[in-house]
DNA sequence: TAATTTTATTCAGTAAAACTTAAGAATTTT
DNA sequence: AAAATTCTTAAGTTTTACTGAATAAAATTA
């Protein structure tokens, strides 16, 4: 699933193109409006996020553009004015989204999620989403509104293991087994230090780990959020 | 045995995503009508709850395009318009099942079992009822109509116990055994106490434990209920 | 119905499970 | 080999559960 993201703002487009790789896109960004024009033809992108306010070419005429020459790409527009006549403008244009800045990682990843549905995109078989939490099992990330949480490889190995099976109670010998293998283990108290630490990095993205304990039967997912 | 909720109303859709949970089913769940269609066509699911009223698109035209693109998948309308006229055309529509709202959470279980029955489908094998309690003993949980009874492990245990078989009396010394393993036991009095407060919580949600006391033998299901 | 026995409930002390933090050991990277 | 990261263990803390004694309530029997 290719994206190309156009858009003026580095540090946006650098926070963005990170968030959106965790959501499985493989994503090309640029700054430049003509640049971001000439990929579009070039590369064959499922999806477009194009910001308005641009240098060089105007985003209104990169859009138009595309159209005009029948490019098979799901646009959707970015803009600060976050004015109706825009909005309308734009539509017309041939968008197939609108999203006003400032928006939140998630309303971007619904709009995103929605688009490619739509066309009968599969975004990725390897993101599973508990909350507002996303576990990329390919690139073994773990993020939280677009924000990545670093994890070790245990740390990750666990979450992995409770997500995949949102239904199941792992106990605590369940998930030593899964950390260690079949032949060796290692203590209940392990896997508390580790989840430990996982709970404190979720909590430091701003989130809760979805993940509980079941006092003498082990952990799972949280199913009341 | 995946569920698909689509109910605009975010508390009841919660609750009874929950409560669903506890039956065994997988549930996903929406409350956006355009997303229910994408994801009634994208996943596999086997049954879908459907509420009439939603934003975006509704529910009759989410019946009938799903109906339209030939997608196998039970559907049972939920309905806060209690009218004929929406029932009839709903059900002509191609709805499997219809009910009124507001309706109580056991109506829609049998409902569910039926549709499901009628499928060939098998629910959940880790389900045991008694009454209107339902024990997951995949997930340890209780509920009774819906709700969610917290119990302790040896609490659990004990229900668990007698709850598997329906027909025996089970002795005081055989729960124990049960609870507290081979070599090891606990007193007639703990198991009381257990028991008694796995009682009380049943009733703080509004039903009466199923276990009955058989005088000088022992506890077993209460069959007369 | 009063006395007796058995079962239920409550409560408080004790025990155990889970969480957190920190520090040293093991591993990997540089 | 040094540095950095990660893993494991131990210890302290907090939370939750268990247990048994005391008491209350039922059921049985006399």
């Amino acid at each position: 699933m290719k994206l190309l993201l156009v858009e003026d703002s580095e540090s946006l487009r650098n926070s963005l193109k990170i968030g959106l790789g965790n959501l499985g896109f493989t994503v090309d960004a640029t700054g430049d409006g003509a640049e971001g024009l000439t990929m579009a033809t070039m590369g064959s992108y499922d999806l477009m996020i194009l910001d308005l306010m641009l240098p060089s070419v105007d985003g209104l005429t990169v859009l138009k553009t595309i159209r005009r020459k029948k490019i098979e790409l799901k646009v959707l527009i970015l803009s600060a004015r976050g004015e109706t006549e825009d909005r309308i403008e734009g539509l017309i244009s041939g968008a197939d989204d609108y999203l006003a800045k400032p928006f939140s990682f998630d309303e971007l990843h619904v709009r995103l999620q929605t688009l490619s549905r739509r066309g009968g995109l599969v975004i990725d078989e390897n993101i599973i989403e508990v909350n507002d939490f996303i576990l990329n099992t390919q690139l073994f990330t773990l993020s939280f509104h677009g924000k990545n949480i670093n994890l070790t490889p245990n740390e990750y190995k666990l979450i992995e293991c409770i997500f995949k099976q949102k239904k199941l109670v792992f106990s605590p010998e369940k998930l030593s087994e899964y950390l260690a293998g079949q032949y060796d283990s290692m203590s209940k108290n392990t896997i508390e230090a580790h989840l430990s630490s996982a709970r404190k990095k979720a909590k430091a993205a701003g989130g809760i780990l979805p993940i509980i304990n079941k006092r003498g039967f082990g952990y799972m997912v949280d199913q009341t959020l």
